[in-house]
DNA sequence: CCTGGAGCTTGCCACAGGGGCAAGGTCAAC
DNA sequence: GTTGACCTTGCCCCTGTGGCAAGCTCCAGG
């Protein structure tokens, strides 16, 4: 067997078409610390590590930050990603599954965009009527401060 | 002096006019928690107590904090809450400030809403392509395992 | 060989804006 | 006097991410 080299162990690794978070976080664009946290809350499996404790990665790991780096940027949950995983390496998924995920976090980000697009509205045209100049008097503040009438339901 | 009379000192706050937090928060909408939270970090006065220490709310004190739900309710973050009450409470403001912060506020939301919607397209898109039934084939896992296509910039 | 700096490890704090729970004191009504 | 609703404080939880600190490891240059 081989001698416990203690040292250049993680060069080996590289040489094995491993790589370190740093390296790992380079490829993916993913920052170590989420590479990190993504494998405390489960998404990634437990990373292999070095005699040192340094953590590896294999190609097929980059692969999977990847995916999750790309539904965190299609705006899924950390829940969901974790769904999105499960039916990836699913062999036997039914598409119709993920396509009603998708589906559900679409209208999620629907009716987000609604409210905050019924907010920005609201904004504009409070603006549209404050002049906006050195006088006090403003329809914002007044809108804001307006006494009761619409918060009594 | 008046004797430290312990018990009905809450009845007469109240025939004064005056609130306990279980009543001001009926009356403006917002929580009980919240009314204590933003105590907490400065968005509202100290409240004066009553000699067990009972939280007591004057009618401008609910005033304010409507103004604070209001202003939530359109998204204002809370820094941007503590300007507008300064702006509110300043007799010699510029209506020009008010409007300043309201079109960057509704920038802001600009913003967040065509990120929202760009997500929501592509899924929308992906979706289409998927024919959602009990293949395993799918589209959007497709996209999200995209090998390094895009990933890589 | 030895030393310095870069990189890795863990763990804790912070943000917004709340929700929720627990232990204890108070109020009001019966 | 007893019961039940209410108030108090404090602490932990959530989402995702950044930052900092102490200590260990790796690699290259002298």
């Amino acid at each position: 067997m081989a001698k416990h080299t203690l040292r250049p162990e993680l060069a080996e690794a590289r040489g094995q078409g491993l790589h370190n978070i740093g390296e790992a976080a380079a490829l993916t664009g993913a920052s170590a610390k989420m590479i990190r946290h993504y494998e405390a809350i489960g998404l990634l499996p437990q990373a292999g590590r070095t005699f040192a404790g340094y953590r590896l990665y294999s190609d097929a790991d980059l692969h999977r930050i990847r995916f999750i780096k790309r539904a965190r940027g299609l705006g899924f949950a950390m829940k969901q990603i974790e769904a999105l995983l499960g039916l990836w390496g699913d062999r036997h998924r039914a598409s119709a599954e993920v396509k009603t995920l998708a589906l559900a976090h679409a209208a999620e980000l629907a009716e987000k965009i609604a409210e905050m697009e019924a907010m920005r509205r609201t904004l504009e045209d409070l603006a549209t009527r404050c002049h906006g100049d050195d006088r006090p008097d403003c329809p914002i503040l007044d809108d804001l401060a307006a006494t009761s009438a619409s918060n009594c339901p």
